[in-house]
DNA sequence: CATGGCATGTAATTTGTTACATGATTTC
DNA sequence: GAAATCATGTAACAAATTACATGCCATG
């Protein structure tokens, strides 16, 4: 669970229950990270288990009680000490998309531009709420965070022009 | 396992065994995939349960025998129908980095600043290896990817360029 | 009156990594 | 004589997804 460190990153700025990190991740993270809630209460049961979290429940009428987590000093040191070290080199990326082009060879022409055309309208789609998210962004952290996926997904779409190119050049 | 379906890809064109497999996998595909044995073999024995793949034992002196693996008439069409899906538009992609980036408030722009050198590091190392391999890939298809790599790279380079900028500035 | 937001969770399954175990042969 | 290549695999663990289960309140 890398997410064990995110979430006690977002607890070092105030205490939140599950919900509110979770909302926080999607819009602040979305562009690069998600967390379900089928991982996120288990790793926050699994921190409040190591002393790394202390948990406030506020009743509430017609809801389940909201459980607010808090980072102790214990939880505060791990969390350092792993930001503190170099992050290891080897992004986790898993490209359904490279994989079939990969293996386009299997396909006509036609379904090779059809899946670099799909391809392209779900990065289309994400710039465009990149774009927008990018003028709400109030921190700079989230800006950065922003702008490396449109970044990527620029280039991403640069690239996909010219291997169009190449495939209609040759057909 | 969406390795599942890269492995039948591979045994598309010919017959291999699991090794020559990996072997395959890491050339070709190394910057944007990975498959360990512990995650390979499983997968082929699952295979092999399902009839998609079947086994051909070739003894060999002093080393374990060598099992060569070739995809059945049913594991074609398991593929096929697999490679003419579009592809989902979400990527599977986690960035140590990036979180760590995120949560750069709690580090001094000293580390921040060798954070984003470190990175800058393995990508540049990352960018020499896949030039090498750019030169060797023999395959149009192979070239695609080591294309896409680095075009992903470049771009990260510059985006790391003016970040590192804007943190100098604001200090 | 349906959709989405609020709010918690569990269970089953999938997927993958890492380390271990074995051991000969070829190359530097 | 050390390191890399060939060649198979298992076991323990880690991480995450998906679907399920519950149920009110506010907004359109």
């Amino acid at each position: 669970m890398s997410h064990r460190y995110l979430i006690l990153g977002l607890l070092m700025e105030h205490p939140m229950s599950g919900y509110d990190i979770r909302k926080h991740v999607q819009t602040a993270l979305g562009a690069v990270a998600n967390a379900s809630y089928g991982t996120l209460y288990p790793t926050l049961h699994k921190l409040l288990g190591e002393g790394a979290v202390e948990v406030e429940e506020i009743p509430q009428q017609s809801r389940p009680a909201k459980k607010v987590y808090q980072i102790t000093g214990e939880g505060r040191q791990v969390f350092l000490t792993w930001l503190k070290q170099s992050p290891s080199a080897d992004d986790q990326t898993r490209r359904e998309f490279l994989t079939k082009l990969y293996l386009a060879k299997y396909l006509s022409t036609d379904e090779v531009l059809r899946l670099l055309s799909v391809r392209r309208g779900h990065i289309e789609a994400a710039v465009q709420t990149l774009a927008a998210d990018q003028g709400r962004a109030a921190e700079a952290r989230q800006a950065w965070i922003i702008s490396y996926a449109l970044s990527m997904h620029k280039a991403e779409l640069d690239w996909l022009e010219q291997i169009e190119h190449q495939i209609v050049e040759a057909s």
